[in-house]
Formats: C-alpha cells, structure tokens, sequence
DNA sequence: TGACCCATGTAAGGGGTTACATGATTTG
DNA sequence: CAAATCATGTAACCCCTTACATGGGTCA
C-alpha cells in the first residue's frame, strides 16, 4: 500500500534510519498517515528486496548499528509510474454507522451517549488542527514551493473532513435525542 | 471489528444464511461497509465459537444444505454492550494526501491527472447517492422508525463526505495546475 | 453452450496492531 | 532511581483481498 511511497518521499530528501523515519512520520503527518515502527522496518526490508532502497551500515560506538536507507533509480521510477496511477476507490467504513444500524435492536440511548463523546473527541481534533493552519498558514503557500503547499492541502482536508463529521455528529444527535423527549 | 456487528443487525431481524447476508450488504449498506463472502463465513464461524450466533442446518433437494443463523440471548448482550461503549479513534488514511507528498520527486502534472480522474469517479458516486436519496427520502424520518433513520443518515453522511471531498479536489486541482500556466 | 445464480468453503498473502526482547545513554 | 531516547528487530494475531474449488439449476 501507500506506507512504502510515504517512505520513499521521506528518504528521497535525505537519507534516513527506521527509526528516523518511524519518529517523522509520527511528528509530521501522524495525523494524515500513521505507521509502527515495527511497519516501518518491514517495509523497508520488502523495498531493499525489490531494489526500491538500498542502505550502508554505519557502526556507532555504543549504541546499535544504525542503516542509512537511501532511495534507488529503481524506487524513483517506482514513485513516478505511482503518482500519476488510478488512485484505488477509497470505500467508507465508519463505525458511528454501524452504531445507527443497531438502533432497532439497542434503542438510542446508548448509541447517542457514543456519539456525544465522539463529538468532544472530534471538536478537540479541529481545534488541535485550527491551531496548526493558524501557525503555519498565514497565507496560501506558493506553487513553486510544493512540500509546503502539500502540507497546506493535507491539513486544509483534515479540518474539512472533521468540520463535516462534527456537522454530522450534531445533526445525528439532535434528532435521535431531540423530538421524542 | 465492526462486521460482526453489522451481521448481528441483520441477523437480528430473521434469520439469515451466510450467502443471504453476503447479498444483503451488497444490496443495502455496500457504500458505507463492504465485506466479501469470505469475510462473512468467516466471521460466522467466530461467532457460532463465541456463542453470540448458532445455526440450523437446512437440507434442500438438488442444492447445497443450508446453514440459517440466528442471533442467541449472548448476541444480543454483545451487541447492546458495543453500541454504548467508546468510538474507536478513526485515522485518515487517503491516499491523495501521499500523492501531495512526492509532488517536490516527481512534479504536479501527474498528481494533477490523477486527481482529475478521481474527481470524476467522486462526482458520479456522489449522483448516485443524490438520487439514491431523493428517491427514498423526500422527508426526514420519523424518529419511531429507528430503521429508516438509520439509512437516511448514513445516506447524509455519504453525500457529504463526498460532496467534502468533490471540493477539495476542485480546490487542490486549481491550486495545483492555474498559477503557474 | 456459456454465463449467471445458489451455497459453501480453503489457501495464500498483504497490511496492521500489540506484545516482547535487547541494551547503552541521557534526563528528571 | 526511574523514565525516556536511540536503534533494531521477532512473534502472534486480526482483518481483508484475491484466487481457487465444487456442483447442480436456470436462462439466453
């Protein structure tokens, strides 16, 4: 899946360890795209296999030898021929779905009790993600300048997809909760 | 995860064999929770060990037995148990956020394309749902008809997380390839 | 005759999570 | 003294997908 292209953009700018790369992923789009660090070093190995990646062995007085990956030609081809593929048909699976289906069975009450603390989680997610666009984003970043304006595109989705759930979680539980009591 | 769940709900109304509950989803909630008939055996298996289903074996002349399930007292309890308790964390994980990514390896243009495509393939679900809703629900459900609630939300949560992600492809389409033509 | 419906599965592999394992160094 | 950091992994398990398997009945 896309773990392996995540990987390959991160170490086409600089060269980079597992745990480099599990410690970036999880303080820049840990939001967007998470993965274990134990993800990371099995795709890795599947990329050096492939040819993708390559390392050399960096001995370090007192601590674990520590890999430095870098990406092939092979792996740059790879990430070309991908970027411009068909981007494979996302199908929703929600659970707050689900949750409604059971309502027959289980009565609302408790599903509204799931979703009303969803809700907070939800809210305190977008103010998390406000907080960032305000401290970054004083404006939209240029063309010619495309990590920053990735980073810009990926939070700007994250606030809309949160704004829209929260909509949903508010709308949902006015009307389980409202016109019957 | 969830699927045992979303069987339970079926199963709760009549008893169903695995090939019945196969077609069902695919019919009904395919939009907002997929599973194959592998999955659903599967699935069946687990619980029949976990006593939250049993089944009775159904001979039929010229055609296979078959197996009809139905939810016991324990099933029940399960799924009243689930429907209250906390919402796992749900993660973003899209794909078009990576493809932003190796934009600085590989340039916009193909990312472009992509998301062109994907935009038109968003744009032809997101017709079928409007139809699919105005031609199931010309008004809000009554709250007494837990069932029909259901599918109308999950039909509004479906429009809009479709609708969310038609404009930000737009957006992102026009940031992406204007300015610099 | 070939395709689709009914009805059940097995098998192999990909992707992800959780727990366990090691061992020195730095920080509170 | 305990916790966190650096750095690598193994093992077991869950969920999901794709391919393969069987075999009669119906329909164009």
């Amino acid at each position: 899946m896309s773990l392996r292209h995540v990987l390959l953009c991160q170490l086409s700018t600089a060269p980079k360890s597992g745990y480099d790369l599990t410690v970036a992923l999880d303080r820049s789009i840990r939001q967007f795209w998470h993965a274990s660090h134990q993800q990371v070093y099995r795709e890795l190995a599947k990329m050096t296999e492939l040819g993708w990646v390559d390392f050399e062995v960096e001995q370090q007085p007192k601590k674990p030898d520590l890999k430095r990956y870098y990406v092939t030609q092979a792996g740059l081809e790879a990430l070309s021929a991908w970027a411009g593929s068909e981007i494979p048909a996302l199908k929703i699976k929600n659970e707050m779905l689900i949750r409604l289906l059971a309502m027959p069975q289980v009565g609302a009450a408790p599903v509204v009790a799931s979703f009303e603390q969803e809700l907070a989680r939800v809210n305190a997610l977008l103010s998390e993600l406000s907080s960032m666009h305000s401290t970054y984003f004083k404006s939209v970043p240029p063309n010619g300048n495309p990590t920053q304006l990735a980073m810009y595109l990926s939070l700007q989705y994250g606030i809309e997809y949160w704004s829209m759930t929260a909509r949903w979680l508010q709308q949902t539980i006015g009307l389980l909760s409202g016109p019957s009591h």
